[in-house]
RNA sequence: GCCGAAGUGGCGGAAUUGGCAGACGCACACGACUCAAAAUCGUGCGCCCUCCGGGCAUGUGGGUUCAACUCCCACCUUCGGCACCA
């Protein structure tokens, strides 16, 4: 008898798949190919339980996709730029690219620690010259296109981190990565046009059938398309000038009864030029300017207008309406400006109401009459046109179509759709980064870099002494150099590119990782791509999932890929917690990968891991859950050991004894269950439990079984089925106990067990009887009985027949193999 | 405010197509083994009652149905996304 001993197992094992290389995939095109991919982590220092739930679950898939005979991908990188190596490196002054690398080989240690099957051969290093030489190559992909472009413009710019942010990266106001409030800077920066592929970023989710509904219900929040219409108002002191306005109600036009622009508005300085608001005015306009996103967001029911003095023209009636400033109109969104129509928008009448603004009803609801005197609320509902001379009596809809027709006519405006996306602000003033590879010439202008050029190279030698590793601008000879057209001196963009630059394409990289003449090669990317299933956390949902998206589009339409999306299937895996919370060094709930493995070996961790709670739903960390699942290892591991092949010398046991056909039964249950689980349900929950299962019936089934039995040739093929199904999520047991059970090969490299539906047939089933719906007995019948047959063994019941007495028997249900259910009176 | 997800024993969770609610695991209790403990094996384990047997139970209140965790209506709570979005 031996004892479970999951680190000489485990060290083993792995030191065996290593040196045998198992894991390396080739392309191979007589053979179906499936691209399993987990996100890959940013080299932080240490793998915490996040990671380990991520690349259990990338694992079983991987595991048992090639065992389904697929040809499986599944490599691991390292998305390695990124500010943190940059605060590290000033706290222990070391270099960023040596504290990276240090980093990324502790971790690479404890990914394989934990079992994961990688092929390693794929690594890629989104910071090493190597890759971003490529991720250079992309930028100017998308300049030549005239999708990257620099423009100044009021940008997100966080105080802590001295850098600018993409909107994505600011949540309610904070920076996504150190949480500080973010401030409004008017800069030049550059962008990538995002914009231009908001429809194809929306409609494209519809063909995402694998992805979770509120993934993508995210992201088309975040694109925030919006149809209506852009109209155009023109200034009555200033003929010349025009307002324009986006509105989703054209329908109400006639109910305008005044205008509101934002503080910002380029408008604004002229409209009150010399007149005696234009004090009062200024003075309102730079306080809102000076507050901050937060502070002007939060503040949800001081709607402060202020009356310019001037007046706009209704463009259908040609009425004239007061203009005002106000803080909630927003510059970013549509054109910033507003029409006000309080009869038919809740925030207008509000508006309206405080500042004694008239209000003029246009929309009337079908069968009900309402006034602008009496009404308490605006009507923001559907209804038919009133007051709207040359409208009137027309569905809201009908007016909506008309109205904008009749203006576009006029040449007053038309058909419009807003997008609430923002361009992608790509540039970064920080060190640890991928440069731009633009040159700014006084002759030439902005430059591209060559192609040969390429990579524009990130100086290694850091200036650590300060409290910031400076920017490329510190660096004079990175930034002086040569004029790519002219020759003459110029000087080099000196901003970085924003790290989720480099993470939204390297799932394509990974496909051919060492090509030196393109970002990848086309057979291979066309062989590997899409990724069939891609696994990562939610917190990604618009960011790293809409910009990989974004990228991949843009390669589409350069003639580079052949795929339009980039993730078939996206599993989105919930969060780790332990006593209700997040797992946190302040609040002391940290449970680390690495005491798992030291305490109870990677399998454990993983099964439990994957056992806790179905992969999309959050996780509550249970240290006594994790025993449990190490004490079903040990209960596997014990089958194993006892189990002596040698003693098979007693061929006359058939094994069709009713325990026999009972096991065999469960084998084939327990097949099917995890078998569908896996691979349809992503409840590898219940396919642990399924397995739990399983080998409860193996050890019933010993306690009822003669010795001879025990080691018979049916325990042997159930066993080894049972490693079988264990062998994705419990690797190194399942391949020891493989070996022990006397099986050449890996278990790794065995072919899924197929279960066989005629070994799930049963001659007997037990059925339910119910008097009105409610269980009143059981009974055991024979599976292929008649529904006649069944109903008459169920009044036959003794139970049964008392609780007839003196009824009625009106109406029967069976459902067979189930339940009879008898309607009495 | 809008959109979405969820709510089941002491706990994590299961119930896949409307058909036995609580699989599997944890915790707990009892028994076996042991000098003892651990480990292991076995048994029990939703709540209540008058314990034969019956009643009540899947956030709350209604409804549909022979039958509802599952479908419909209204509401409550929690979590997530978006939000002066025009």
């Amino acid at each position: 008898m031996t004892n479970y001993n999951p680190k000489k197992i485990e060290e083993y094992w792995q030191k065996k798949w290593e040196e045998d290389d198992f894991y390396r995939s080739a392309m191979d095109k007589d053979r179906e190919k499936y691209y399993v991919l987990e996100m890959f982590p940013y080299p932080s220092g240490k793998l915490h339980m996040g990671h380990m739930r991520v690349y259990s679950i990338g694992d079983v898939l991987a595991r048992f996709s090639r065992m389904r005979g697929y040809n499986v991908i599944h490599p691991m990188g390292w998305d390695a730029f990124g500010l943190p190596a940059e605060n590290a490196a000033i706290e222990n002054r070391v270099n960023p690219k040596e504290w990276t690398t240090k980093n990324i080989e502790h971790m690479k240690k404890q990914q394989k620690r934990l079992g994961a099957s990688y092929d390693w051969q794929r690594e890629v290093n989104t910071s090493s010259p190597e890759y971003y030489r490529w991720s250079q190559w992309l930028f100017l992909l998308m300049y030549k296109k005239g999708l990257a472009y620099k423009k100044k413009a009021s940008v997100n710019w966080c105080n802590r981190c001295e850098t600018v942010l993409a909107n994505e990266q600011v949540e309610k106001g904070l920076c996504w990565r150190c949480s500080s409030p973010v401030e409004t800077r008017d800069l030049e920066q550059w962008f990538l046009k995002i914009t231009d592929y908001a429809d194809r970023l929306l409609y494209d989710l519809d063909t995402l059938e694998d992805w979770p509904e509120r993934v993508k219900i995210m992201q088309q929040n975040w694109i925030g398309r919006s149809e209506g219409a852009e109209i155009t108002f023109r200034v009555k002191e200033f003929p010349d000038e025009e307002i324009r306005v986006f509105t989703t109600r054209p329908d109400t036009l006639f109910g305008v009864t005044y205008m509101v622009l934002a503080p910002e508005h380029p408008l604004v300085e002229n409209l009150v030029r010399g007149t005696d608001k234009e004090e009062e005015v200024l003075a309102f306009v730079s306080q809102v300017r000076k507050e901050s996103e937060i502070e002007r967001t939060s503040e949800e029911s001081s709607k402060i207008g202020l009356f310019t003095g001037r007046y706009a023209i209704n463009p259908i009636n040609g009425e004239k309406v007061p203009i005002l400033i106000g803080n909630y109109v927003l510059m970013a969104y549509g054109t910033g400006a507003v029409m006000g129509v309080p009869a038919h928008d809740q925030r207008d009448f509000l508006f309206a109401g405080k500042y004694n603004l008239p209000i003029r009803t246009v929309i009337q609801p079908p069968g009900e009459k309402i006034t602008a005197e009496t009404m308490t609320e605006a009507y923001p509902g559907e209804g038919h046109m009133v007051n709207s001379p040359g409208f009137d009596g027309l569905s809201n809809k009908e007016g909506m179509r008309e109205i904008t027709e009749h203006l576009r006519k006029e040449n007053l405006g038309g058909f419009r759709i807003t997008y609430r996306l923002r361009d992608w602000l790509i540039s970064r003033q920080r060190y640890w980064g991928a440069p731009i590879p633009i040159i700014y010439c006084d002759k030439c202008g902005n430059v591209p870099v060559p192609e040969s050029d390429l990579p524009v190279k990130l100086p290694l030698e850091v200036e650590l002494s300060g409290n910031r590793v400076p920017s490329l601008a510190h660096y004079p000879d990175f930034v002086n150099t040569r004029c790519p057209t002219c020759g003459g001196p110029a000087r080099r963009e000196t901003d970085t590119m924003d790290t989720f630059i480099c993470s939204s394409w390297y799932f394509m990289r990974f496909t051919s990782p060492h090509s030196e003449k393109a970002p990848f090669d086309r057979e291979s990317v066309d062989y590997w791509m899409p990724v069939d299933q891609y696994i990562g956390g939610i917190e990604h949902a618009v960011l790293h999932l809409l910009y990989a998206r974004f990228f991949t589009k843009v390669l589409y339409d350069a003639g580079l890929v052949k795929v339009e999306e980039p993730f078939s299937r996206l599993l989105a895996q919930g969060m780790v917690y332990k006593d209700g919370s997040k797992m946190s060094k302040s609040r002391g709930n940290v449970v680390t990968p690495d005491e798992i493995v030291k305490k109870y070996g990677a399998d454990t961790g993983r099964l439990f891991i994957l056992f806790a709670a179905p992969p999309e739903k959050d996780l509550d960390w249970n240290d006594q859950g994790v025993e449990g699942c190490h004490r079903f290892l040990r209960r596997i591991w014990r089958l194993i050991d006892d189990f002596q092949p040698e003693l098979k010398s007693t061929p006359d046991h058939p094994g069709n004894r009713e325990e026999d056909v009972a096991l065999e039964r469960s084998l084939h249950v327990a097949i099917k269950k995890v078998t569908v689980d896996i691979q349809e349900r992503f409840n590898f929950n219940t396919a642990i439990s399924a397995i739990m299962e399983l080998v409860n019936s193996i050890y019933s089934y010993r306690q009822s079984s003669p010795a001879e039995q025990q080691n018979g040739p049916l325990l042997n093929e159930t066993l080894s089925k049972m490693v079988l199904l264990l062998a994705p999520f419990a690797p190194h047991l399942a391949e020891e106990a493989w070996s022990r059970l006397g099986h050449g090969d890996s278990v790794h490299q065995q072919s899924w067990p197929q279960y066989e539906p005629e070994k799930l047939q049963v001659d007997e089933v037990e059925i339910v009887i119910q008097v009105n719906g409610k269980v009143r007995g059981r009974m055991t019948v024979a599976a292929n009985c008649s529904e006649e047959e069944l109903v008459e063994a169920a009044r036959g019941n003794d139970r049964i027949d008392q609780l007839l007495q003196g009824k009625k028997v009106v109406k029967t249900i069976t459902v067979p193999g189930r339940l009879v259910n008898l309607v009495v009176r």
